[in-house]
DNA sequence: TCACTAGGTCCTGTCAAAAGG
DNA sequence: CCCTTTTGACAGGACCTAGTG
């Protein structure tokens, strides 16, 4: 009684052709000295879609050892964030792997895996994009699959590629604009998110700060060494205390938290201190007022991991793995001015 | 010199036994009559462990026309607003299917399809769970392959289940809440965001305000038809103009911005107006001063879709299709308190 | 009954080969 | 023997029925 879904056979008998004539009119393969009379041509056509004929992919990839799916790893830890910099990537590499000739299915792994076990979904995938971290079993498993890999934001062996924000470079930016600004006096109020532990963006946007602002000779403000629990207290101790007139934070959740915690305090932004964050536009673009911040472009970070991807699945014994890094851009807005005092 | 990575015929040659036993040690099945001996059964599970042989899903499912794959459909709209509820969803989705007996793999389809095409990705699937909503040619396409679905917060057909806040009792409960505090001049505020035209939340939410607010003999503020462009603007005509106390607003990122707001014209939170909005409590957790909210139970949404998507696959023919609503509950935290005239 | 296995099945893609002119 | 059009047989990996000693 469950709806039999039509196949090769069905189409071929409804046809009167073999099914060998079907399958290669319907994969338009013209290699080997193929070719169909219009008549046949059309006839399979417009059979196949009365019958509604969709091959089943499962004894497709059995042949061609080819499943036409892309799995993105890490979405479960790296979506947890609010509206943080993964979602604009995996909306483009979408965009790109959808639109590559033949199209490939993306997938995005939301479970939760216990440390230990594996990430990789049980079906064979053509190639795999890790957002910031994964096992280094699940890599071992990638690997051992033959399947190529690209990283983002995060570090990746030999065998794989990786795109990440050059986060010193960013950081070099923000401590400029702020100097440019005026300001001598810039503290730097690191992330308390959980799930970050351990990436490099945190030492290298903080031992940016600490090593930028000693090359010129500046003081550090006391608060940077490690996360904030209470903004308000960060800033009772950083702004009122240390008389800092800046803050470079790491990202749009702590901005947002800092710009509550200053009204509360009575702490006009940017009169009295000016504000900068990492994130990228869209984050950017639904806080208001409009905040100065270090664009870590993820948009081009999708675009170039799905690139570099796609290049490695049509090409696997030419290209090879890079580690490409993107420049971060400065977007000077709202919330940074010159010092007051 | 591509890795061959180990199947069944592999492991039996190394195990010195058939096909057919490694399968059904792997397998557990001991229906037929089958038993194997101890020692035998010990030599293949750690031969293929050796092997790291793990089973082409792609020829399995090929014969037991089952893949245990679930697929999230609608996930490109539904996570692209900022940490909105379909994430803590979609997390209790993932693990009740992966811990149910068998495990399912849960993947989150992500492509922006260009609408007339196909949501559903190439592959068969034992069921998908629909955010919100999706392309009536999709929801054809399902039932047509004869998989189960339910849909989270959307309407769903007579072929599936769905599960959807209540956004009436809710909105009721808003009402109430702030009348119980003493206020008599409640706003409300609508939601900017694009992607959530014509969904019944809108619209539930916003008549429920007005038949409220009218069944009390209360007069509505301006303002409420159609959502705001500019917070300021907003609250300059609802709470200085029309004097309003306390604003009930569509959502986490609505209230962002009313807060904001608020504080740049100096109205302070929650002493000269009081403000709730509508979402879970991820969304609240992050927000600083502790918001109070109308619980949309997201969590529990994931989970029930979840059970009634298991059962379905479970027991194609007895489980029936159903409508599910979840309670809605009040949170009450720092945004609201007795109005001050 | 116990312990195990051969071989057919699922459906598509491919290749060598054959039919028709 | 040519070319064009079409085909049958088989591979691919796991599962299951029927069957063996």
């Amino acid at each position: 009684m469950a709806k039999s879904v039509a196949n090769l056979g069905d189409v071929a008998a409804a046809a009167g052709v073999s099914k060998s004539t079907v399958s290669r009119v319907l994969n338009n393969k013209l290699n080997n000295g193929f070719s169909v009379s219009v008549d046949v041509r059309q006839r399979v056509i417009k059979i196949a879609e009365q019958l509604r004929y969709r091959p089943n992919l499962m004894a497709r990839g059995l042949t061609n050892q080819r499943t036409r799916m892309v799995s993105v790893l890490g979405g479960a830890h790296a979506l947890s964030d609010m509206g943080n910099i993964y979602q604009t990537a995996i909306n483009s590499i979408t965009n790109v792997l959808d639109n590559a000739p033949g199209g490939f299915d993306v997938t995005v792994d939301m479970s939760q895996h216990a440390p230990g076990t594996n990430e990789l979904p049980a079906w064979k995938i053509d190639g795999a994009i890790i957002l910031a971290k994964c096992t280094s079993q699940t890599i071992e498993e990638i690997k051992h699959s033959g399947a190529p890999y690209v990283v983002i934001n995060g570090p990746a062996d030999s065998s794989g590629s990786s795109v990440s924000p050059d986060d010193i470079g960013g950081t070099e930016l923000a401590v400029q604009h702020l100097i440019q600004l005026g300001h001598t006096r810039i503290a730097y109020a690191s992330a308390p998110l959980r799930h970050l532990a351990g990436h490099s963006s945190l030492r290298d946007r903080h031992d940016t700060y600490v090593k930028e602002l000693n090359a010129r000779g500046l003081e550090t403000i006391k608060g940077h060494e490690e996360p904030f629990t209470s903004a308000v207290d960060y800033l009772k101790s950083a702004v009122i205390t240390q008389r800092a007139t800046s803050v470079i934070t790491y990202g749009h959740m702590s901005a947002l938290n800092i710009m509550q915690a200053a009204h509360s305090l009575g702490i006009a932004i940017p009169r009295e201190l000016s504000l900068i964050a990492f994130c990228d536009e869209y984050a950017a673009s639904v806080m208001s007022p409009g905040l100065t911040f270090i664009d870590l472009g993820s948009r081009e970070m999708g675009l170039i991991a799905a690139e570099m991807l796609l290049e490695k699945i049509e090409n696997p014994e030419q290209a090879q793995s890079r580690n490409v890094k993107i420049q971060e851009k400065l977007v000077f807005r709202d919330t940074t001015a010159r010092p007051c005092r």
